[in-house]
DNA sequence: TGTATATAGTTTATACATTAACAATCTTTT
DNA sequence: AAAAGATTGTTAATGTATAAACTATATACA
């Protein structure tokens, strides 16, 4: 089904560039709200959820990751991850540090309870990404994320 | 450049579905941020041009859409394009108008000052596009598309 | 040693997105 | 014709995102 057909458009697309940039946008869509509505059931967020994940597998022995590096590590600037942040303590997920060395910064780590939450939400996960992907093969796989880095490094221009 | 030497990640990922999820995620969200920073300097978003562009090619005769038709191509709820149509009223680019058979309905309609925005931003968003897409064959376009479609049917399941 | 510059995080204002609850209106069913 | 159901748009509460202005702290360098 053509993205014309999934939006009911009555005209398509005037140029094949606009349909295959639309196309990127829209699938980035609707696996958001996939994303969504599979995390509400965990009384999660799919943007706190990848907090969870960096904090697990990108912080060495557990040392937690700092605003900045969460920032960078989701494409997302220091505001944002403040008042995210701010949200994911309240729910007693993550917890803010200081370091000695450097005052200016915090290190957030994994509660207990972000732990427990993460471990039991983590293989659900994987099933769902491994859904997303059901009929693909590797070859496939490798062609869709080489034609997306060519895309991204056009957009970085 | 891997997504991963993108995100400064310390490790990568274990799987390659995971992989590719990641890259369509990311992908959008660059573009997104392109667009952003693209509309900004004609006192638009991304959201709001696109709002334009459906009421100027979707729309028959210039009859202007609902807003549950905008809502449809946007893949959008009701909700968001009221407060959506609310600024696009007070920056005069849209006006609400109402139909005599039935009192539910908002019909939008460009302004003048709409349509002549629009008539500006649309060659320029076009090379923005183009540029997007720029070292990619006809064949390479729609090798995106049809994989992107094959993501977005998983995704609806 | 200061001064200038850079970095980290917060706050405020704004935009876009969701769900849930609601009012008004239209359509279907009995 | 009346009741039941569906659709359209709005409002309120909440989450995520940005830029700009701010404070606090580190670092570079003259």
């Amino acid at each position: 089904m053509t993205l014309k057909q999934e939006l009911n458009l009555k005209k398509g697309f005037d140029l094949l560039e606009h349909e295959a940039v639309l196309n990127v946008y829209f699938t980035a869509t609707l696996l958001k709200k996939r994303a969504d509505s599979f995390f509400k059931i965990l009384g999660l967020t799919d943007v706190q959820f990848n907090v969870l994940m960096l904090l697990h597998y990108q912080a060495e022995n557990n040392e937690g990751l700092s605003q900045a590096q969460l920032g960078e590590m989701m494409l997302v600037n220091r505001a944002n991850i403040t008042t995210l942040i701010d949200r994911m303590e309240k729910a007693n997920l993550v917890i803010r540090t200081s370091v000695s060395n450097d005052r200016r910064t915090n290190i957030i780590k994994l509660t207990a309870n972000g732990k427990k939450l993460f471990a039991k939400a983590e293989p659900l996960y994987a099933q769902q990404v491994k859904e997303m992907m059901t009929g693909f093969n590797q070859t496939e796989q490798k062609n869709i994320i080489s034609l997306l880095e060519r895309v991204r490094i056009n957009a970085k221009k």
